[in-house]
This record gives structure tokens, sequence and C-alpha cells, in this order.
DNA sequence: TGACGTTTGAAATGTTTGTTTGGAACCCAG
DNA sequence: CTGGGTTCCAAACAAACATTTCAAACGTCA
């Protein structure tokens, strides 16, 4: 038996850095399912068989790829919002810093050359929209945490809103948030081609904060109180 | 030459309007790259054969899809907006209810099961966030008018917001409104898994409204105005 | 240096993809 | 009944895919 885990001798790391970055980069733009291992390959200048075995298969491969950012970026988030609260001590955490917490992480999300910030966001948003299953599997497993975190601190600074309408308003606000930073390719097209840079992820949040911010402040449309006779719960599913 | 266009004798137009609702149902919970030939017909129960035969490609086959209800859909939204500003004569259009004309013939798309409605719905979102090229190629077509008027629309309602201020709200609101039509799988995930039920298009939209407005009349982040000297209206396009 | 474990390379595996084929079944006009 | 146009079907097609295999190359330790 060798010894064990012994740190790697020659450009394995670098190998495996390399398919790494050059997935992160085809997922992006193209999507999981249409991206194949040929074109990572390629593009990282490694031999194809070189992902099975540095990964096992394409969908450890994929799920490598977030675990490696979406792992800090929502403990950032987190820790972002564990210091509001523990500023506030009790009391409510204002919304725009509840939103700024959820938002503003996704730019620092690491100290790497920081493009791939940038590009992981593009992934993540890509990501919830992708039709793949083991997308469903493993994703949410990040994301529960954050959005039970996130849901009690907004349910506490806006207390005259139901649970349900508090979850239609999440839903929106991940909804935008995740199509800024996916959806460049296709909206860049119907709106105005020459705007400023949609690269620039500060200024996209810096205009996105407050756009979410007043619209989950926003009154409840019509005060219909329980609008009909509350449902109960239906199937729990 | 045999009668040219005659009416279909057998279960022609049975079959291909089968494997077009196979198609739609496929494509909205599996992405488009992802659905296969032989799961569309397995699905609608015709051969294999039968969609190259009756549309020629795959390619056609989406395209199909697509300009069977969006046609209709962005029509309805820009007859809804001439409606609101010829009763408004000139003056600018109440935000709201421009928002609501962009929002809510989403659900009135089509005289058809209703089901179809909802189900378009989802497709549409699920395609706006698609890599496919052909995607690219075909949909802003049918977007850039509808775009372009509900721009002109909200400029007009929000005279105190800068054009690209503008772009980003523009951008922020298609991001919800598509992802909340196409993102149930994803989010009914981590919010919580019993609230109302999302197929409820109307209740989507009934919130989603004033989640919008309240976005877009939100005030400009610093007020710093223009922000550099007003890039006066680069190349067109 | 020599042996062993790790990593890479080129080629082949079997599966799945969209598309094409040739013939059978069908309908209707002549 | 007969021919021609249309639709359908089972099968086959080539291309692309993820994955496996096996030998060569490499680095490290004895």
């Amino acid at each position: 038996m060798p010894s064990l885990h012994r740190a790697p001798t020659k450009g394995s790391l670098e190998t495996k850095e390399r398919i790494f970055d050059a997935a992160e980069a085809l997922f992006m733009d193209q999507g999981f399912s249409t991206t194949s291992l040929r074109a990572i390959t390629a593009k990282a200048k490694v031999n194809l068989a070189a992902v099975n075995y540095h990964f096992g298969s394409k969908e450890a491969l994929i799920r490598e790829v977030f675990d490696r950012s979406l792992g800090p970026l929502n403990g950032a988030r987190m820790a972002q919002l564990d210091r509001l609260e523990a500023a506030a001590g009790g009391n409510p955490v204002a919304i725009d810093k509840i939103v700024e917490a959820l938002v503003s992480p996704a730019l620092h999300v690491s100290h790497d050359p920081l493009k791939r910030g940038a590009a992981f966001l593009r992934l993540l948003g890509r990501a919830l929209s992708e039709p793949a299953e083991y997308m469903r599997a493993f994703l949410p497993a990040h994301y529960r945490d954050v959005v039970v975190r996130f849901r009690r601190a907004l349910s506490l600074a806006l207390p005259n809103l139901s649970e349900a309408e508090l979850t239609w308003r999440m839903h929106f606000t991940f909804g935008a948030m995740a199509y800024s930073m996916a959806g460049t390719d296709a909206v860049e097209l119907f709106t105005t081609p020459d705007d400023a840079g949609v690269d620039d992820a500060e200024a996209i949040v810096q205009r996105l904060i407050p756009f979410l911010v007043a619209g989950l402040k926003s009154p409840t449309p019509k005060s219909r109180a329980t609008r009909s006779v509350e449902p109960s719960a239906r199937k729990v599913a």
C-alpha cells in the first residue's frame, strides 16, 4: 500500500484545476447538459479520460464545481446575517441590510482572481433553471439553511406580512437575483444592446438591492387578509 | 401534382397535435436540449419519425411550439397597452396598469384548455435561460417590439429615471417574471413545500404585480442623477 | 538504481442522440 | 378497381456522447 493521501507529485493538481476552471467557464455560458466532457477537456487541454479519473463522472464534476463555491458563498451570507442580528440584539434587522446580506456576498465570494466570483454567479443562476435531476438533488441541500435563516429574519422585519405572502416575495426575490446573474445572454438582446457592462457585478447589486427592498416592503395587494377561508394546508407533498 | 394543401385525411392533425402537446409538456419541465425526440414521441404515442416528418427537425418543432403561443401572448400585451395609452390620451399611463398589461396577458394567452396557458408560461420562462443558440436567434425577434413599447411607456410614467436605470429595472422585472413562471421546480424545494399551489397562475400574477410596481417606483439608489455625462444615445441598434 | 503507486495518453467500449430510409397502410379521385 | 398522394411504421444510420481499458510516462521512496 502506498503512502495514503500523499501530496500529488507533478501536474496533478494543476490538471484538476484546469479541468475545474474550464468546466466552470463552459457550464456558465452553455449550461450543463449541453456542455460535453470533450469540450471541457479540449478547453483545459487535458486528456478526455482525465475527468473521469479525477472526478469519477460528469455529475461528480458538476457537484464539485458547486460545492467549491456555493459553500463559501452561503457561508458568507449567513455570517453577514449573523453579524446583523447580533448588532440588532433581538430587534428586527433593517430590510435593506438583510437583502444586502443575501445579495452582496455574491460579489466577494472568494479571494480568487475576482473573475471567478462573477463567473460562478452566472453559473449558479443558470443552475436554478436547469432541468437536470441531480441539480434538484443537492442544490436545495445547500440552500435550505440559507432560506430558513433569511425567511426568519425577513418575517421579523416584515411583521404584517403573512407567511404565504412572504414565500411569494422571497420567490420573486430569488428570481430576480438568479436571473440577473444568469440572464445576460438572453436579456441584453432584447433590452438595449449597449448599456452599462453586465459583467460589472457591483453595479448590478447596487441597483438590485433597492429594487428588491421596495418590492418586499410593498403593501399587501388588497389587504384581502385571508382571501377565502384559508385553504388549510392542502396535500402536504 | 396532387391537390395542394388538401385537408389531411386521417389522424394527421391529430398526430401533429399530440406531438405538439407532448413536446410542450416535456420541454416545460426538462428543458430543450435535455428532452429527446424519443421521449417526445413516446409520450405522444407516435412513431419516432413522425417529428421529422411533420416538423422537419427538432429545432423547427421548438420554433413552432413558441410561435404558436408567443405570438398571441405578446399581441395581447401590446393590445392591452394600446388601450391604456388611448385611454390616457397623451398622459403617462399608471405604472401598475403597465405592469399588469405586461404580466396578466400571460394568463389569458389563449382560449385553449387554459392549462396550456400556464404550461407555456413555464416553457417561456425556461427558454429565457436556455443556452441553445437557436433560442437566442428567434426569441428576441418575438420580444423586441414588446420591450420597446413597454420601455417607452415606463419611461413616460417614470420620468425621473435614467435610461440606464430603467434598463436595469426592466431587467429585474423580466427576471422575476420569467423565474416565477419557470422556477417552480427549483424554488418549491427550498422555500416551504406546502404553500399555495404554484400552478395557480392567477395567484402568482396578483402577488407579482405589486412587487414589481414597488420595485420600479423605488427611489434611485443615491440620486446620483446622471452618473457621468449621459452617454447620449450611442448606436441606436 | 529499481520497484511501486500515481498520473497521463490514445484507442475502443457501449449507449444515446437526431435524422433518414423503404415499404406498408391509408384515403380519395378518376 | 386502380393510381397517386399522404401518412405511418420498424429499422437502420452516422454522429456525439460518457465511460472504460491498458500501456506508457512520471515521481517518489526504499
